[in-house]
Formats: structure tokens, sequence, C-alpha cells
DNA sequence: AAGCGCGACAACCGCCTGCGA
DNA sequence: ATCGCAGGCGGTTGTCGCGCT
């Protein structure tokens, strides 16, 4: 790979949220390159980024085969039964869901099922004399889940800094299924990336984004747009 | 209408481990 | 044997949007 002179002084590194231009380029060079070492990488592809940020990025966001939002009910019973039997072992726990990533099982866990467990001991303090069977998360069948805890999310859109985006709140409540399918692409995305994609330097300036509601891109959508990996 | 609090999630930080020089 | 670097991982923080008051 080619090493190119830098130094911190050089070139500051950027922080916070991914822009749509860093996402495309970060996809393109890894499309053309593969994966490597992530700080040569970084590098290479011109984005100012550790290496670290990028590889985070990648695993959790761009990969073609990462699935997003919508965790089934089958999937959380899983997320708890790993969980029960590695602990906070998030890594271990995703390579059991195919297409999730540790990052996203650990917020979940965090911010749905830890609350729920919270909330079960809570119940447990206050019946603890009373003969009523307490809610037990761990060993819980997805039937005894409280329907409120269930995700019934769509896929997450992926949101950049600077548009006018959409909510990524999940409270609406409205069960959306968004018609590409991460298993589908899945199959009709692989990672043997066909040629001929454009380099990185070859990128507008200026991405065009759609100045409206409409201000970000499902990954499915973002992989689904072969004009811009490959510049048709 | 504005402010506040909360939930959800993206991203960073720091530590640990593995590997090559 | 040890030193440095890169990657992996878990914990934590920051940000944003929504609902409530």
């Amino acid at each position: 790979m080619e090493k190119k002179p830098w130094s911190s002084q050089e070139q500051v590194v950027r922080k916070g949220p991914w822009t749509m231009e860093e996402d495309l380029i970060l996809v393109n060079y890894i499309a053309n390159h593969g994966e490597g070492v992530w700080n040569s990488l970084a590098r290479s592809a011109g984005l100012k980024r550790t290496g670290k940020s990028c590889r985070l990025r990648w695993l959790n966001y761009l990969r073609p085969d990462v699935r997003r939002g919508n965790i089934t009910p089958e999937e959380q019973l899983l997320i708890m039964e790993l969980h029960a039997k590695f602990g906070n072992r998030w890594s271990k726990i995703a390579k059991h869901l195919p297409g999730r990533t540790d990052n996203e099982i650990k917020n979940y866990w965090r911010t749905r099922i830890q609350k729920l467990i919270n909330q079960s001991n809570a119940i447990t303090v206050r019946h603890s004399n009373s003969s009523e069977r307490n809610f037990d998360p761990v060993g819980a069948s997805t039937s005894q889940i409280p329907t409120s805890t269930i995700d019934e999310t769509c896929c997450s859109p992926i949101s950049y800094p600077g548009t006018d985006q959409s909510s990524t709140s999940q409270m609406s409540g409205v069960v959306d299924i968004h018609p590409h399918q991460a298993v589908e692409l899945t199959s009709s995305t692989n990672m043997n990336f066909p040629g001929n994609y454009i380099n990185p330097e070859d990128f507008p300036a200026s991405f065009p984004i759609v100045p409206n509601e409409n201000a970000w891109i499902f990954m499915e959508d973002f992989w689904a747009m072969p004009h811009l990996l490959n510049g048709d």
C-alpha cells in the first residue's frame, strides 16, 4: 500500500459525525482497495480521520451486510440469552447475530433491556412478598416481554450533519418496514466489489444532498446507487 | 411558543491483546 | 525478551429529536 509522508501537524484530525462525502470516500476506497491497515487507509483515502474512526464507521454503518434497526423479538430474546451466557462481551454476542454490530447491541442493551431489568428489579422489590410472578428479562420468553419493549422500528436512516435530517427517533410507534430489507441487500451485494470504481478525488467537491426532509438516505439506498460507486 | 427532560444512538476514549521487528 | 504499532473491545460521552409541561 502506498505510504505518503504525513504528520499530525499537516493534517487536522476530524472528529464528530461523518459527512456523506466522507462516507462515500471511505466506501469507494475500500471498494477499490479492500480493507487494510486502517491508519494508512485513512491517509491514503484522504480522510482527515483516525484509522480507528474509519474502522468503526465501516464496521458499524457502511458495511453492505450491516443490518440496522428493527431488532426482532427473536433477536431480543437471543441477545438476552447470550448476555446471560457471555456477559458484556458484545462482540461475542454480535457474532451470533448476523449483520448486527457490537455497538448496536450494546446500545440496544443499555437503552432498552437494561431499563427493563431495572423496572423488573423495582417490581421485584415492590412485590417481594406477593405471589405475583416477577418478570425475568433474562429468562423471559418473548411473550413475557412487554410489547412496548419490542422494537417495531424500521431501518434507521443514516443522517448527515448539516442536513435537514428527518428524525431518527423511534417514538412514532408506526411499523414501517423499509422495502429494502437488509437480508435482501446482503444477498445482492457482496464484498467482491466490481472494478472501475471512481477514485475519491473524482468526487464532486459538493455532494448533491437532497435539500428537504429526504436529506438522509438508507444505507440500502446508498449501496443501491451504482452511479455513486462506479461513476456511471 | 418556549424550555426542559428524556430516550436513542453515533462516535470517541482508553485499555488490552496480538504480532512483527 | 521487549518495544512499538495496529486492531479489537467495552465503557462512556455528546448530540439530536421528540414529547411533555
